[in-house]
DNA sequence: AAAATAGTTAACATATATGTTAACCAATGA
DNA sequence: TCATTGGTTAACATATATGTTAACTATTTT
């Protein structure tokens, strides 16, 4: 699993947990205290985030920081 | 949970993972390939590392990524 | 048509993680 | 005693995550 494997993955669970909770880039991005420019970034796999960006993102969305990083069977 | 706690909390779940596998500090940042000191740092909770690392470390201990996040029940 | 909402992308400054070296300290073994 | 092993800490350069603004597209609403 390469870098980038790993923040498409991240990118693309934090999406769909996201849609699942039916909330807006904007709104989860809000929660978090950044931008929605930052948030399209993560989810689009073009960072590697560090895991207190992680926490924020797990706590905004009411899940575990687990879930985030799961699927994949990392 | 301060980003200081979650860093903490991860440097422990490391610490204590790799004792149980009775790996020295030195031998597991060699096998992520970095620096002994780069561990150190990391263990003491003075770092707050990308997921990239912690998947690093996750392979070289032979776990999945999500025990280094776990116990502290985030 | 105009305004609002949602998202993407690029560019930029700033903060900080990473990678490294070197100087230390302890404990242990030759 | 001296060398080795395991670990800590500080300092430094470099890479990159974060935070922000702005321009842009598309969709929906008034």
């Amino acid at each position: 699993m390469t870098k980038k494997e790993l923040q498409i993955l991240i990118g693309k669970n934090i999406r769909r947990i996201r849609l699942e909770k039916k909330i807006s880039a904007q709104e989860l991005a809000s929660r978090c205290n950044f931008e929605k420019s930052a948030m399209s970034r993560l989810e689009a796999g073009n960072t590697n985030p560090t895991v207190y960006t992680l926490y924020k993102i797990s706590q905004a969305l009411d899940i575990k920081i687990e879930e985030i990083m799961q699927k994949g069977d990392l």
